[in-house]
DNA sequence: TCTAAAGAGGACTGATTTGGTCCTATTGGG
DNA sequence: CCCAATAGGACCAAATCAGTCCTCTTTAGA
């Protein structure tokens, strides 16, 4: 049977909060943040935003400076950061079920394997679509712009 | 803080399993299919199969006939389902989290607000990946195509 | 040079979620 | 009628995740 392994795209609550805090950061560039500030003004609790913010760190997407006077800030321009890479960097690579390229493990159901190649197909379209969207993009600005109430599916884009 | 309610894309091994266990279905259209044959076939137990089968019947996907000489039959034509359908069928809507159109809850941080919209949208951009692909696209022929074993990155499409 | 303010890194735990099983209807053909 | 199927849930064990905490390292600055 098709034997799945890690791979199971689930981004979920730490995601989200990441996105929160980074996108408050990405209000002023430049600027260094500590953990706890940033956990106040997200309103996510300080352990839980502690260890995020070290993932993001490890994925690169911050930069850390240890240390008093330490804290994080963004490694690049929001523009420049993809909601793709946010992802990966708190829940692991973006992927739907094993037969992904790059796995090792091999079903025992051989003839079922030419359905593997079709799988990467939808892993790439899910990554690229992921990867089309910025840390800016999400990152609108904070006064709030009279977000719409009432079944906003118009066009945000 | 952002509230996360039901919503988080998270297709996973039943969703694997019913892509493999459709694509044999897609083999000969009009055929009926009972749960035994189809757990046998696809190598998935059979009270699991039939988890499943039941799910993919009540998202239309599939047609049920009860009764002796009963089974499972495609909906529709392969080419006309699409794995967006599958995965709503057993893992619900596709989305990433919460502050999603129509999600009534609503976080308390009225500031990040902002945010809702820009998840829509890449929640959005993978829905729209995921209705491309067809059941039909997935079911690639059972004898398998000398399927590239090594860092199949090349061009499948 | 000492201290305190940061982050790094992991171990650990409780709560959820999943995957998987089973039992009791209901349906329909022969 | 009886048997072969599906429908629909309740249920459980295992895996995963969110969240906490503890100890170590780094660094500014008194
Ligand atoms: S490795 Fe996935 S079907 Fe064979
Ligand atoms: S409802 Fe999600 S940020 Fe407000």
């Amino acid at each position: 049977m098709v034997l799945l392994g890690r791979y199971v795209i689930r981004l979920s609550k730490l995601t989200d909060y990441a996105v929160v805090m980074l996108s408050y950061m990405a209000a002023r560039e430049g600027e260094v943040y500590t953990t706890a500030r940033l956990a106040q003004r997200s309103a996510v609790p300080e352990p839980t935003a502690a260890k995020i913010l070290k993932s993001l760190a490890r994925g690169s997407i911050l930069v850390s400076q240890r240390g008093s006077n330490g804290g994080y800030e963004l490694a690049r321009p929001a523009a420049e950061i993809t909601v793709a890479e946010i992802i990966v960097a708190l829940d692991g690579p973006i992927a739907l079920a094993a037969c992904v390229e790059g796995s090792s493990d091999h079903c025992g159901v051989e003839q079922l394997c030419s359905m593997r190649g079709n799988w990467n197909r939808v892993n790439r379209a899910i990554r690229d679509a992921l990867e089309d969207i910025t840390l800016a993009d999400m990152a609108v600005p904070f006064v709030a712009p009279a977000v719409v109430e009432t079944r906003p599916e118009q066009g945000l884009r």
